[in-house]
DNA sequence: GTTTAAACGAGACGGTACGTCTCGTCTTCCC
DNA sequence: GGGAAGACGAGACGTACCGTCTCGTTTAAAC
């Protein structure tokens, strides 16, 4: 009935099961993990996971944004097509780690019939990086490096759509190649004449 | 052991289980349906759908390729940008209609988890549908309305890939407004000087 | 892996099924019976009955035992003819009751290819009544009516069999007539000279 | 619908069916023999095993009335008690082979569920056998060395009760001394004095 | 320093779906 | 038209997880 005491809650235990998602995340793929799989991994009854997440997703969620934080700061070295392909290389990076891979595709999987995954998605992972990014683009902006009547996260939505859709869709594989076109691309029209 | 032989196949049987899935995935979502529910429905034995399907996400795919058919010729009016707009706004409709967006992001979930499922869908659904318009967008760059120094594949992609990305990571709503923001930014690096 | 723990068994389940085993063979007949109409009728998890029995038999095996109980007590009146002729008879009634003889012939079949149900119809079931009547064949050896240069075990074997002989290979029904028969027949050999 | 015409069958079939049952009878068990493994190894289509027998048992059974027949004469040396030890050594043997073992208990077993198998058991494995016994007994009655006012065929089942009792309950393993133990008891009460 | 209530590990429970197996029927094509 | 081959509808099999529900057992705040 009544919810959890979050003061009450054991430490050791909340590590223990965000470790084992994880490990087990990367030892199978996301769609194997399971809760019991969890619990077992952690040494947790089933019934201290059911208490604090809704899902595997909620755990990985957590897990990921526990272990992330910061790094996120975007580059600022006066050359925003620099600052970008910098940036966006870590993201091809991660998408061609099986590792994180797993993670990330397995969670989007997940938020295609979870609302609340979706949500979380967005706002704890997504909206964060977007708007570091869209910051710097507004710096550029200002300094007249880019056309000042596109809002910012438009840019930031049509540089890194492209690597999300091979990502997902699996059509060809992301690469630094694929980065150069982009931004070449884009550039192309966002430069002021 | 040995594949089952598709001559003696009973076509009656093919038929309803492809009407009971996409059926179910309508009333319900990609991610409740089951194999279960498919043979009830359909008024099959699970052995049956077995034989000659190995996932639910197969039998979806196997379903929409039969539906679909057709429709999928561009259409060619001289104005390359207005014809994008055109067929894009059909993929717009398609992302917001609950019902056909259910299949496209389940399918493209359960990708994620099953490379088969991920080839397919590449193969059948996306790869026909980037050639068409990649067709088109050749004839307008022998027209010298688009850049020639651009393969046609890469420039579908960054035109499509942000359509994707809403619909997928449930950031913002897909809609014909992106649509035009997506054109305008992309032609103004992509129109010859 | 691990065995489950009795300790945290739950009995109400445990009558469930027993009951249930029961009564479904009652209703239909034990090659009828199936796991999953027990656990439908009893209300349970399939889980729950694999957890605790190996097989149907296994059930129903448990549930004549704990239906059963007590009522094994042989008569002695002294007359050791008239008390073998009683309880003798309640065994023709057993194979000759719809309910129970389903039952019983059911278990004896499932035995043929289950050795384990086979030892315990025979640690369980077969053995305690063979002593019970044993014991009091020792009285009469001992009272010096019945010779006593033969196993009591031996004679319960000769008496009983051609009742198990008929029930089994149906050649004729069970009768209180063939009681008398066997037990003429059987003591013109056994009275001592 | 209508019946199949016995004329048009095919000979072959029906031999590669019988053989192939007794086969798999012997390599694993009557219960684990399928229909479905005995058209595989016979090379015939399982219609053609339904269209002629209704189940498994029946296949089994007419095997083994193809594959006996005759050899059920009963010896006459004049002395009963020699002859029947002789002839009941004979089913002691049967009752102790692996192989035979597993078709008479299967057999039983499935009669316990199917009355047409326990009538064709009784009619063509039991009868002729028990005729046959009981036929020697009446020579031996009227030559004066047994009783004769009791029914032939009472004493057969007497005699041979215990050994089908220790079979199909599996209380103790069939053994000669057990037919020392019958043949001494049931003499000393069918001896005319 | 005890009390005491909540979180914990463990895991049994009622369920649902899985993918496989066998049943007995139906269908197709061959001889 | 019988027979081989095997697809079919049906449904039980035994397993894996689901999410809920007891069980004692820590454990940390309240007394």
């Amino acid at each position: 009935m009544a919810e959890p005491n979050p003061d009450r809650r054991n430490e050791r235990s909340r590590q223990a099961i965000l470790t084992a998602a994880l490990e087990l995340c990367q030892e199978q793929n996301f769609a194997k993990v399971t809760m019991e799989g969890i619990a077992k991994r952690a040494g947790v009854g089933k019934q201290t996971i059911y208490r604090w997440w809704p899902s595997k997703a909620a755990i990985l969620l957590e897990a990921l944004r526990d272990r992330a934080r910061a790094s996120d700061d975007f580059p600022d070295t006066g050359d925003i097509v620099a600052d970008l392909r910098d940036q966006m290389t870590q993201v091809v990076e991660v998408f061609n780690d099986p590792v994180s891979a797993g993670y990330n595709s397995g969670l989007i999987a997940a938020a295609q019939s979870d609302p609340d995954i979706a949500k979380a998605i967005v706002d704890f992972i997504v909206q964060p990086r977007v708007e570091h990014c869209a910051n710097r683009l507004k710096v550029a902006q200002q300094a007249g490096q880019v056309r000042d009547d596109v809002a910012a996260a438009d840019i930031v939505e049509l540089l890194y759509a492209p690597l999300y859709y091979r990502f997902l869709l699996h059509t060809r594989p992301v690469s630094v190649e694929q980065l150069d076109l982009i931004l070449e691309l884009a550039f192309a029209g966002l430069t002021p004449r």
